[in-house]
DNA sequence: CAGTGGTCTAGACCACCGA
DNA sequence: CGGTGGTCTAGACCACTGG
């Protein structure tokens, strides 16, 4: 009856209970269902104690698969509005610009693994002496320069580096990371000599810079980005 | 030496554990500090158990404050990079305007307690029946029609309803919530009629569909913005 | 009211860091 | 190695939901 949770070693047992229950409900005995078993009763099927239990509970609930109700239950949250494929951001440039009816390139600024700056560290909670991968892209529509891409992500978390193609999310989903929340800032501010030279336009133009950090369960990584107030020059449809 | 925790009846005791941190960390005997006393250490400055002492020190990683490092220690996060407040974005239409040179107003379009759309009962983890408050506002530069800012949130969160002035978000912070973190999508889409009417443009004109999800601890709510790209005049500076 | 999730406790052992 | 955070347990009581 134990609804099989053993943890290989090394692993972390809320970790294979957060799989099993994620197999039980897309597939298994809990498929169907709107309302998962109670907690009490979870940890008997699967043998394990309630807090580890909730523990795995509410790793799916941040991931947008449970979602709780004080007195009434634990619900299966179904035919969600916002299952966006972690990805959709990184790529979803080249569809903006398609839906405007610009066709979108990139220029490939930097690549490679470097020491964090502190500002980073701080960012993505790593060690001041943990190296981190950074990929720097210049994004352009119809030949225009748009926009700036710039991601970092701790070493750790990317499998061989050679792997690591243009997408820097598929080879984090590689391995298993898949972004899926995140904090972000958008404001005004000045581009940077650098910037702006890229972009070319005048230093210290106005710009919208968006800095937009994801993070998995207990740890994160951050992707910035540095938008155009756009170029934008003749209307579209 | 208790570094008194009472929590008021009715107060979970670790957020009075989160309220006691906090004012250490700031004005108190943790103030100069970079790294926090152990974990097994405050659970008896503070009698508390150390699961307790965990969820609010949790809290405070969430919020930013705190930062884990797993055999070294707890770390106080001073001199962060993002410690944006709540409100920033909220009121960051304004300085985005302004540092371009332009003078930024707003109308307010709606503004009252609903019930929530389907999508909105799912997105805030509400019940169908649970009101929710809605504000929307026009958001002009120089008179123009600049974009569109719709919050919802569950009433529940919110204080007397006069008592919400133009900021939502303090209005929120008031009761004790600061939504710090998000989840967000930007994606091209079209304009819906009536909001092309609002923004005095043609419709299904291209736009950006800024959608933000704030959500705080085990819930949510969340901010939608619609901006148009940018009827951008004339070069500023 | 019975049943649910939410909080809290005391204690044990594991995994990691740094000197 | 000692000290730190991370995981896990078993059990108790509180707070909310719904019929």
């Amino acid at each position: 009856m134990h609804m099989m949770v053993e943890a290989m070693p090394g692993q972390k047992l809320y970790r294979a209970v957060v799989d099993a229950l994620r197999r039980e409900i897309e597939t298994g005995r809990f498929a169907e269902m709107q309302l998962l078993p109670a907690e009490r009763v979870l940890c008997e099927l699967l043998d394990v104690s309630r807090t580890t239990l909730r523990k795995a509970i509410a790793d799916l609930v941040v991931e947008g698969v449970l979602l709780h109700r004080h007195g009434a239950g634990t619900f299966i949250h179904r035919a969600r509005p916002h299952v966006d494929q972690p990805s959709s951001r990184l790529t979803s440039f080249t569809e903006d610009m398609r839906l405007r009816g610009l066709e979108a390139s990139s220029r490939e600024l930097e690549r490679g693994v470097f020491l964090p700056t502190p500002e980073e560290a701080m960012m993505l909670g790593a060690g001041p002496n943990e190296r981190v991968f950074r990929l720097g892209r210049l994004r352009l529509a119809d030949g225009l320069p748009m926009a700036i891409e710039r991601a970092t992500v701790p070493l750790r978390y990317l499998p061989a580096l050679d792997l690591v193609g243009a997408s820097l999310y598929e080879a984090l989903s590689a391995r298993g990371f898949k972004p899926t929340r995140g904090l972000q800032r958008l404001r005004a501010t000045l581009v940077s000599d650098v910037d702006a030279d890229l972009l070319g336009v005048a230093r210290d133009s106005p710009c919208v810079e968006f800095t937009k950090s994801l993070y998995r369960a207990d740890t994160y990584d951050f992707v910035s980005e540095l938008t155009l107030s756009p170029p934008v020059r003749k209307a579209r449809r």
